[in-house]
DNA sequence: GTTCTAGAAC
DNA sequence: GTTCTAGAAC
């Protein structure tokens, strides 16, 4: 036979008499295609049959007219389908999705993985010669790619499922095995990305139901009805764990080893449903990473927690842990227990703090984190987890709020409402918190000097609790109001996630000293300056003693005559110390506070016509010596070095100090603003566009002139090294590239 | 075992 | 920005 047919399937037969569905995945090569039929049909109760057009042939290629024939003869001997091809092309699908009706519905399951890890897969696959390269391999899913067409519902399709990575296939593959012969899936396009993340909502909330497909939540015990982190995530690869896991699932709540010690506690079950209570969910700040101890921070946590219980209002605290046998949490509650503090105001709760409301069935509008002093996403534990669950979104809205932290201190800062955490656990608010540190391995180190740890720690919780309740209150005032007490008038149209920022600028202009808790070590004026008041200097980003080269090379040229190629009373001209081509210059702006892209607006533009101008000249002195070389002029949308600086590169990247893929992409994304365009833009707008989002870093690695895609770095390198194709169109217009006259036209 | 990436420190 | 390096990926 030419087909493959799970096991289950033969014994059922025809007798089913639900709705038959057909999958058509659409996917390149290595894409998983068939990865993900198997692992549906190993534990399917549906009859499966699996159609692939690279077996159906017995060894010769098969074509599309059998996958056809095979698919509708499945189909009506009652069996439901997978059609295992590319199905790139809306023609390519069209006759599959014509053979759906009132008896079949017609899913297409997207699998969109970065094309290198497709790259990389079909490279293993077809491993065995040895000499197949990357960039063979490269070629052709990458031509593959180029013809995609995403799957619309109006090709005929009842449902459309994208997967981005790993985790979306893997809730694919559990939601298509939960399903029996007699339940569908929802209709609809999920998983899109762009159009807004709340199609994604749509499927966490089926998965919920899929997994548990009986069980109906009942708000007083939704906490008894979600499944323990833990467990989910040892058994993701199993329903009947997952099913498992949900009866234990009394045993997350912490409340419930607490039966005999501490009665009063009791109530909390009904008090956790109470969803409409502002929560703040938060992690034991130090305990963990930072090495402080734990009888010490408990007795803060609880100290802290007592002073500000009477300003809660109806307002919550609650103690997370990831693990049922926390110390710290059962410290901080015999320690509040003690104290006789309501339970209703404060508790602990075992789980992941990302995944409170849609796993522990508590709604918390604020979580607080356990930052690092750089405010960046990384180094594992909450901070990794927040960063990682709250998307890109949330290091762009911090970096707007700060650029670091000092050990005590916290910064508030509001989620967009595209991001996960927003749409998914209601979280409004992320406010990063910096404990203090006796962990030598780790920065500013306290060398066990426990006396400046408390007093860090107990800011950290004052400031985290105080900040918590601004937000609260806020929602309680009026914009106008706040307004009124700053004594300005809004600009524009207020959006919920600004109104802690005027919060935060009312409680600055009460108490000045206090904003240093809010901005971490900046000065509490730039605090102030950071939103609509254009009067005051704009808040400046933190350099580091290492960003400061290219500043003092400008303020000073005459003291570093031994790099600089040439100087102007605008600009001065050098190498770049570490070149990233064989021609990499730096044109270094040397007006004092033009730190970056964003200083500039449109008293600038003359300036950087100069800066472009003498870009040129320079280039056209390297054509006397090289006349193949091609070049670019541009901007990074986020230096690491201060002074405004335009880079002029040769396109080439032929440079052993080109060495990872950051490098890379800050010359190959949108993150690389091009001169003329940035002259353009503000010359009409007054400002350039900047795009420093840092999912730019860390995009797919693709060839700056045919745009394939590679799986690392030196194999990148190895292809651009050869790759002669032309440079794409949109580089080739308005004058960003610039070649030799006599190399006219480029190729 | 080697190659490569990515985070910490500066 | 780079260097160093742990550990992941191959």
């Amino acid at each position: 036979m030419d087909v493959d047919t799970d096991e289950n399937s033969n014994a059922k037969g025809k007798e089913g008499q639900g709705k038959l569905i057909m999958v058509i995945l659409v996917g390149a090569p290595g894409s998983g295609k068939s990865t993900f039929c198997e692992l549906v049909m190993g534990s399917s109760s549906r009859p499966w049959v699996r159609i692939c057009q690279d077996t159906i042939g017995n060894g010769k290629s098969g074509t599309k007219a059998q996958c056809l024939k095979s698919a509708a003869s499945a189909l009506n001997n009652g069996k439901s389908v997978f059609v295992d091809r590319c199905n790139l092309e809306i023609e390519q699908r069209a006759d599959f999705v014509k053979l759906g009706g009132p008896q079949v519905d017609v899913h297409a399951v997207v699998l969109d993985l970065p094309a290198q890890l497709c790259i990389s897969r079909s490279v293993k696959r077809t491993g065995h010669e040895g000499n197949l390269s990357g960039g063979k391999a490269a070629a052709v899913v990458n031509k593959m790619l180029q013809k995609i067409e995403l799957p619309k519902l109006n090709e005929g399709f009842t449902r459309i499922t994208f997967c981005h990575n790993e985790t979306d296939v893997q809730s694919a593959i559990d939601m298509y095995k939960s399903l029996d012969l007699h339940n569908l899936l929802p209709h609809g396009c999920f998983g899109q990305k762009n159009p807004n993340k709340k199609v994604q909502l749509g499927i966490m909330k089926f998965l919920k139901k899929a997994e548990k497909p009986s069980e109906t939540r009942s708000s007083a015990n939704t906490v008894k009805d979600s499944p323990t982190p833990q467990t989910t995530q040892e058994n993701s690869d199993s329903c009947d764990k997952k099913e498992e896991s949900a009866c234990t699932m009394s045993k997350n709540v912490d409340i419930e080893s607490e039966k005999g010690e501490c009665p009063g506690i009791r109530s909390l079950e009904d008090d956790i449903s109470q969803s409409n209570s502002p929560t703040l969910a938060f992690p034991s700040i130090s305990t963990s990473d930072f090495k402080f101890s734990h009888e010490k921070a408990a007795e803060i946590i609880v100290e802290k927690v007592e002073e500000f219980v009477d300003k809660l209002g109806n307002a919550r605290l609650v103690l997370v842990d990831l693990s049922r046998g926390s110390k710290i949490l059962s410290l901080a509650k015999a320690k509040a227990a003690k104290k006789n503090i309501s339970s209703t105001k404060f508790f602990t709760f075992v789980g992941d703090i990302t995944k409170l409301n849609s796993e522990g069935g508590l709604r918390c509008n604020v979580i607080a984190n356990a930052a690092n002093w750089r405010l960046k996403p990384g180094g594992g534990g909450v901070n990794a987890a927040i960063f990682s669950a709250a998307g890109p979104g949330l290091e762009v809205a911090t970096k707007q709020q700060a650029n670091s932290l000092q050990p005590g201190n916290v910064v508030a800062v509001p989620l967009p409402s595209t991001s996960p955490l927003f749409n998914r656990e209601g979280v409004t608010h992320v406010i990063h918190v910096l404990g203090p540190n006796m962990n030598p391995q780790r920065p500013n180190y306290l060398r066990n000097d426990y006396d400046e740890g408390c007093k860090l720690l107990r800011n950290a919780y004052s400031s985290l609790f105080q900040a918590f309740i601004s937000i609260v209150e806020d929602k309680f005032k009026s914009v106008k109001e706040i307004h009124e007490r700053l004594g300005s008038v809004p600009s524009e149209p207020q959006k919920h996630s600004e109104d802690s920022h005027h919060k935060f600028k009312r409680e600055n202009l009460q108490n000045p000293e206090r904003s240093k808790k809010w901005k971490g070590s900046q000065d509490p004026t730039e605090a102030l300056n950071q939103n609509n008041n254009k009067t005051v200097p704009k808040m400046s980003k933190h350099w580091g003693s290492w960003a400061q080269a290219l500043y003092n090379t400008a303020m000073h040229p005459e003291q570093h005559s031994d790099t600089v190629l040439e100087t102007s009373d605008d600009v001065v001209i050098l190498n770049d110390i570490y070149p990233k081509a064989r021609k990499h210059l730096l044109v270094v702006a040397r007006h004092e506070g033009l730190d970056q892209l964003t200083d500039v607006c449109r008293e600038h533009l003359p300036l950087l016509r100069t800066m472009h101008a003498v870009g040129l000249k320079w280039i056209d002195k390297f054509f006397h010596e090289d006349a193949s070389l091609v070049f670019r002029l541009g901007y990074h949308s986020a230096p690491s070095m201060r002074q405004l600086h335009l880079h002029v590169i040769s396109q080439d990247f032929d440079s052993s100090h080109l060495k990872n893929k950051k490098h890379w992409n800050s010359f190959n994304t949108d993150f690389f603003r091009d001169s003329v365009a940035v002259m353009d833009e503000v010359s009409s707008n007054g400002k350039a566009s900047i795009m420093d989002d840092e999912s730019l870093m860390s995009m797919e690695l693709r060839c700056n002139r045919c745009r394939s895609a590679h799986p690392n770095l030196p194999k990148l390198k190895a292809h651009s090294f050869k790759c002669q194709a032309p440079f794409p169109s949109a580089l080739l217009e308005g004058g960003r590239l610039v070649t030799a006259p006599s190399n006219a036209p480029l190729s």
